[in-house]
DNA sequence: TTGTAAGCGTTATCAG
DNA sequence: CTGATAACGCTTACAA
């Protein structure tokens, strides 16, 4: 892996050009006065040998790396790549690296990436993780790593964050449906180790249908499109109808689809509510009803947060985005 | 943004444990022979101060990063999530970093992404993106930056790469189609600057078509299903057949969506196929006939081949995955 | 087993 | 305008 022996250092340029770094140095960071003559030298030799300023040595000497690192609990779900997206957008923009760190939904994992963004150096964080607590952020926050926490209610000296409203959102559709007196069985898809957003909305969901008295169940299903198809084929044997809460697209549209297979009726008989949407709601036929949060958008503001942090500018530290309901077709209101 | 000013150094640690640097870093890196009790104390020191080693001067000192660079067009389509997902899986298996390189299918930031690879002394790098050619990667492998080359045939001393093959597997789809003398419009959806995996497809596609004589066409569309969508609505009040290729499964469903929506039979009058499939192929009403290429898998092999070319054990430098032709509903054959 | 000191490739502070 | 030279935080011969 000895594979970076033979890198152009700056003091080669120096030598070449009749310089000595100092200047080398001035010309590449586009500081300094010097004359036009030196500077289209040292230009040149550049060029000449193809140099390329080590950022290693450039950021350990000014204690910055422009690098972001973000952590995320996988790169596999549509609403997770568009914070990710989000963020590679502003990064290019403000120019800053990204270090990628994946946890895998494991809090084993979360904890090691964290200690690996603080000996990466970055020069900020963003965190979307389900896993942590507050005390790992506290930690990163004592080695001086400020960070912007996405779907966790946190604030500290260099901490802010995004947290989503899913929860009211879902109480008042569910209040509005629960009015119609429709003789509804209201079901949760409870998927296992999905974290806190999950978990939230369904706390919540249980509380509202306790309230109001209705038939309600919590259902344990697999984090698997196909698989929750396969279930629910056999699920619709025995049972003719229901309002299904699923957590993201995919099931949403695994429920959907074994209804329909099975002839039921959606909206009619089955009702299907996605908590996440993306675009893919829109593809299923009848479409899928979801809460809307432009994740992109927040993956935007995180980068945005951040830098306003870095520079002691930001004045609000927590930044809540309400949902979008969409009614499509996969429900009746 | 000097936010990392009081970072604790080895150089404290030495100071507060009574023994030298040297020590100290044998400590962290487990090497060298001590005597338990040093080692202990040195453990319980690090462990007060909070100490972490900074990964840049690690880095700078041992000319390694333990870093790879990933350049991919962007994290917003499914199939790049699912190589990227790959590339995650492997690196923490491996102990490797991940820095990320996003170039919005723009040749001018594809290019400046392959510098940042350079300056970012990365051990090795991925890059699937389809903007850069030949040279881009010669002037990688000159900074002695190895890669791994996901959809584009190149190699070189340190260069290795996968390939996909779906021009051979379309033809053969298509010829079958043909000879059964079904009187089809053939039709393929071409995108805007969507890169080579797609023109060469596009260019298989046309030839087939004239050699086997058939009417054919390629016609332009937004690289946004809602958009294809109001497009094919438009589309279809005039046109009530065509076998339909489009490149990724939001685009194919939005044709399925409008065909169905305007009342037309999938697949007895149109038929729709698409070429990259992800599990969301899967949800449509009829389902989509896709071809398909585990991603994910080629994320898992590109890490896999690059670690191996570092250790100069990379024997084959090609690596082509044949795409698998799923059969759904959305084509007769 | 442990310490000393010379790098790694930059930046930045001084003088000149 | 330019050149020495001391950091930056760590690794690694080489000595002790």
């Amino acid at each position: 892996m000895n594979n970076l022996k033979d890198r152009v250092t700056i003091y080669e340029v120096a030598k070449a050009s009749g310089v000595s770094l100092a200047t080398v140095s001035r010309v590449i960071n586009k500081q300094g006065n010097m004359t036009e003559a030196t500077r289209k030298k040292v230009e040149d030799t550049i060029a000449k040998l193809g140099y390329k300023p080590s950022g290693l040595a450039q950021a350990l000497a000014t204690n910055r790396t422009t690098t972001i690192g973000v952590v995320i609990p996988s790169a596999n779900y549509v609403y997770i790549s568009s914070v990710l997206n989000g963020i590679t957008e502003v990064a290019k923009e403000k120019g800053f690296n990204l270090s990628l760190f994946v946890t895998s939904h494991s809090k084993e994992d979360a904890v090691r990436m964290v200690e690996k963004v603080i000996t990466s150096h970055v020069d900020g964080a963003i965190i979307f993780d389900d896993e942590l607590n507050e005390e790992d952020y506290k930690k990163l926050n004592s080695y001086s790593v400020p960070a912007i926490v996405i779907n966790n209610n946190v604030e500290g000296d260099k901490v802010g964050c995004i947290t989503f409203g899913y929860e009211h959102k879902l109480a008042e559709i569910l209040e509005k449906k629960i009015k119609t007196n429709d003789d509804q069985q209201y079901v949760f898809l409870h998927v296992h180790n999905c974290g806190r957003l999950l978990a939230r909305t369904e706390k919540r969901f249980s509380s509202v249908c306790e309230a109001n008295k209705v038939n309600y169940k919590i259902m344990n299903v697999d984090d698997s499109s196909s698989r929750t198809y396969h279930d629910f084929m056999k699920y619709f044997e025995t049972h003719k109808k229901g309002y299904f809460v699923a957590y993201r697209d995919s099931i949403a549209a695994a429920i959907l689809d074994a209804a329909i297979d099975s002839g039921l009726k959606v909206p009619e008989d089955v009702e299907v509510l996605s908590l996440i949407g993306t675009k893919y709601a829109k593809i299923t036929r009848p479409s899928l009803s979801s809460m809307n949060v432009d994740m992109q958008d927040v993956g935007r503001r995180a980068m945005y947060m951040l830098i306003d942090l870095n520079k002691g500018e930001l004045s609000t530290k927590t930044y809540r985005v309400e949902s979008q309901y969409k009614k499509r077709g996969s429900t009746k209101e």
